[in-house]
RNA sequence: GCGCGGAUGGCGGAAUUGGUAGACGCGAGGGACUUAAAAUCCCUUGUCCAAAAGACGUGCGGGUUCGAUUCCCGCUCUGCGCACCA
């Protein structure tokens, strides 16, 4: 018998599928239904993938394979995300230039990949790095242009020391960059942003009616973070101005006793008088100053001070005094706030501590003896006493609404996205700038903007990237007027450029669209997305290009996504999470060349845990799914080589219920997502037939073949070499990895006795093996008189028998 | 602080969503084969008790129910996300 040897059928097959182009789809072709998954695209950073995003990319390979071998038109496409920020650093880690960089890492991911056997259609390897790529970025990025969804604003923005750029909202972790780790700064600076909040309710309603881990919406849902609430206007004392502030409660209208404004207010300094102003300028210089982290680790204690000036209250028309403190967030809302100390902790704490009034408006509940920020009853209130505070919320608006001094307003956490980066490696943003026409898009026939070659590519530092040093690059004329001018320097951020990637995924050699609509309206939208990471920046940014996509009538869906899995991590033997900085790694390829070969590995990476749960890493489990692959290689050999062989009636319905049994099972546990538990069904049907071998001998006879063969089809998604080899071993020509997946018929799942588990007072006393179509009194009569039930009982009479019919009769006494 | 998860043997994890807790795998122990080892095959393996019978067992404390890992109330620990968002 031929022994199981990963390395004598692995590399072979992997050739033969190329060869073949096996896993290579004819986007045309529509015979067929299509089915489109992939995992999220690869940053290109380091030396390759360890073995926790294997395990990413393989769900997205299970689920692709089994829907081909379903008989659908399955791609599972393949592609880099090479531009941007992570690539360039780790340029500049290993010294090399980015490009030369990002090629020789990607030399050992593709051998990676390869060799773990994922079905990808390499044919149409994607790289958001090549030209034929970025050039419909720019163009999208012109589009939005065109349509205002793309503008230039100078205000204070996140900006990393280290990496020398500035940073989206959604790149800042808890005050520190995404990519180093280093505390931010604000910096004002004139940059560019894609007006993401125009779609932001938009989005927001979408989210609930995806297909999407629960958690991944919650944090989409949070991090555009609408509330709705009012603009309330504040006239200031002996002054034209208006303040206007955003609040969720007007209905404690009566109770806001002081104004606070950002530090970063445009009023500030105007409001501040001779005995003042120094003060002032002092705090909101700190304060500019202060990195985040700082103003956070100020054990949150409040600071602020008071500029001088005082508003009016519009109910109560009191003289309250205006204060400035970097409590107040000069991005959100309206940049200032109306202070109700009585019902708002933070501003119960600044009033405190700096000695400010406070009026209750609202009368607390019996038990509450802190500040009070429920719902209740007004007082205090004018002629709004006695309402409750959703009334009062409504009434109170109205009535600043007749005064023209307020109106209902929605507000979100989320801000436009800035996608500028002072960086050289990414696409270039396609505008010129003319002294005359301002900032022109660069014409959709002068796309590409190619990024200049430099010598050295990394930071000046300053407000600009070094393409601003490439004159002859950055001089060049206005589209409109043809008078010298100067292209813009920044380029785009690498989350602009893996927006849209699984749009040309459908439509990769297009050179006259970045995807054809038609194409898009066939294979949109992606039916399976899974990944471990980027659940706010990356999801956010793509669902809003393909919002603005759907209304120029571009795809046919707004959601890019139909059904996205957030899987968890593989956690690293040491129990940190595992990652190249904490040097904790382990390479796939270490494990496949140590003798167990992919699929050994492919099989424990999805038996490990649920694809949700984090799983610690045990190299000692390879062995263990090696050994199963060898159990189903011995099983499948016993066949191949016995003989013809006759089975009684019992044993072949033994044989056939095992195999349609996990047909069944698997074929629902890959569609539910539940690999582990599909991995442990065909052990245990590979522990039955061992069983029923014993008793029934194995060899050629109908039932082994169909036991067999569907076995080897159900196992292919999981482990695709074995399956492979195995599969023309029993006599077939063709792949096993297309349009060949055994059904299952009911009719073989049903048995004719039925276990019946014997409780009394709901205690397992014993099981009982009755024929499927007795009696309730028969089960009854049987359960009664059993043995173990007799004894128990003793002389006592049941007061009650509960019967659930073919499951379980429990007896109380 | 707020939001969302999780907690089951020595370990990773199952359990038809209220009906035999611990499937499957790892580890451990025993046996077969072998001169021997590896590989392979078979058996045992939640705890207590010498064993049987039995009792106890799904983070903790209550509750609902004939019956709770599953539902409800109150906690503890832990992972993740957001973090002065008015």
């Amino acid at each position: 018998m031929k022994r199981y040897n990963p390395s004598d059928i692995e590399q072979k097959w992997q050739d033969k599928w190329e060869q073949d182009g096996t896993y290579e789809v004819d986007l045309t072709d529509s015979t067929k239904p299509k089915y489109v998954g992939f995992s999220m695209l690869p940053g290109i950073t380091g030396a390759g993938i360890h073995i926790g995003h294997g395990r990413t990319f393989q769900f997205s390979d299970i689920k692709v394979r089994a829907k081909r071998q379903q008989g659908f038109n399955a791609y599972h496409p393949i592609g880099w995300d090479s531009f941007g920020l992570p690539v360039e650093n780790y340029a500049i880690k290993i010294g090399k230039k980015p490009r030369e960089a990002h090629d020789e890492a990607l030399i050992n991911f593709k051998k990676q990949l390869k060799r773990l056997g994922y079905s990808y259609d390499w044919s149409k390897e994607t790289s958001t790095a090549d030209p034929s790529y970025y050039r419909w970025t720019q163009w999208i990025f012109s589009q939005l242009y065109k349509h205002n969804l793309a503008y230039q604003k100078e205000s204070p923005q996140w900006w990393c020391e280290t990496d020398q750029t500035v940073l989206a909202n959604e790149q800042v972790e808890a005050g520190k960059c995404w990519r180093c780790g280093n505390p931010v700064t604000k910096k004002n600076l004139k940059q560019w942003f894609f007006k993401i909040t125009e779609y932001a309710d938009e989005m927001l309603e979408a989210t609930d009616d995806l297909d999407w881990t629960d958690m991944v919406k919650t944090m989409q849902k949070n991090w555009i973070g609408k509330s709705q609430g009012a603009e309330i206007d504040f006239t200031v004392e002996n002054r034209d101005e208006r303040i206007t502030v955003f609040s969720t409660r007007p209905d404690t209208l009566f109770g806001a006793t002081f104004l606070v404004l950002a530090p970063e207010h445009p009023l500030v300094m105007s409001l501040t008088n001779d005995e003042t102003k120094e003060t002032v300028e002092a705090y909101v210089e700190q304060a500019a100053r202060q990195s985040e982290i700082e103003r956070m680790n100020d054990t949150r204690e409040k600071t602020g001070v008071f500029t001088g000036s005082h508003a009016i209250n519009p109910t109560t028309g009191e003289k309250i005094p205006i204060w400035v403190a970097d409590y107040v967030l000069a991005g959100y809302g309206t940049g200032a706030i109306m202070a109700v100390p009585a019902h708002d902790e933070r501003d119960g704490a600044f009033a405190e501590k700096f000695k400010l009034p406070i009026v209750e408006v609202i009368e607390k509940p019996n038990h509450e003896t802190a500040r009070y920020d429920g719902e209740g009853i007004l007082i205090n209130s004018g002629a709004f006493d006695g309402m409750p505070t959703s009334e009062a919320r409504e009434e109170i608006v109205a009535w600043l609404e007749q005064q023209s001094s307020g109106r209902t307003k929605t507000t979100y956490k989320m801000r436009d996205w800035l996608i500028s980066r002072q960086r050289y490696w990414g696409a270039p943003i396609p505008i010129i700038h003319c002294d005359e026409h301002g900032a022109v898009a660069v014409p959709d026939d002068q796309l590409p903007v190619i990024l200049p070659e430099v010598e050295d590519f990394k930071p000046k530092g300053g407000a600009t990237s070094v393409l601003a040093s490439v004159e002859d690059w950055v001089n060049t004329t206005c589209p409109t007027c043809g008078k010298p001018a100067k292209r813009e320097t920044d380029t785009l951020d690498g989350y602009a450029c893996s927006s849209w990637y699984f749009l040309r995924y459908i439509d990769p050699f297009n050179d006259t669209e970045a995807w054809s609509p038609d194409v898009a309206k066939h294979w949109q939208p992606v039916d399976f997305y899974n990944g471990a990471d980027h659940a706010v920046a990356h999801l956010l940014y793509s669902r809003f290009w393909m919002r603005f996509f759907y209304k120029q009538g571009w795809v046919p869906d707004p959601e890019p996504f139909k059904r996205m899995m957030y899987n968890a991590y593989i956690m690293a033997p040491d129990g940190r999470k595992m990652s190249k900085s904490l040097g904790n790694v382990i390479d796939p390829m270490e494990i496949m060349d140590s003798g167990y070969g992919a699929d050994s590995l492919r099989v424990y990476e999805m038996f490990i845990a649920p694809y949700d749960m984090d799983a610690p890493w045990d190299t000692r489990g390879v062995p263990g799914t090696y050994r199963f692959l060898n159990r189903v290689w011995t099983l499948a050999q016993e066949y191949i080589e016995g003989n013809e062989i006759e089975i009684d009636q019992k044993g072949v319905s033994e044989i056939l219920a095992v195999a349609h049994k996990t047909n069944k099972k698997v074929t629902e546990d890959i569609e539910h997502d539940k690999f582990n538990t599909a991995v442990s069904s065909m052990m245990e049907a590979v522990n039955s037939y061992y069983k029923l071998k014993e008793t029934y001998g194995i060899g050629k006879s109908e039932a082994w073949t169909v036991a067999i063969e569907s076995l080897l089809q159900i196992l292919a998604p999981f482990a695709p070499h074995i399956t492979e080899e195995l599969w023309h071993e029993v006599g077939h020509e063709q792949t096993i990895h297309v349009d060949a997946w055994p059904a299952w018929d009911e009719k073989y799942l049903v048995s004719d006795t039925m276990t019946i588990v014997v409780q009394v007072n709901g205690k397992l006393r014993a099981t009982l093996r009755m024929p499927k179509d007795a009696t309730k009194e028969e089960v009854e009569t049987a359960v009664l008189a059993h043995a173990n039930v007799t004894l128990v009982m003793g002389d006592k009479k049941p007061t009650k028998v509960i019967y659930v019919p073919g499951r379980l009769v429990n007896i109380v006494i």
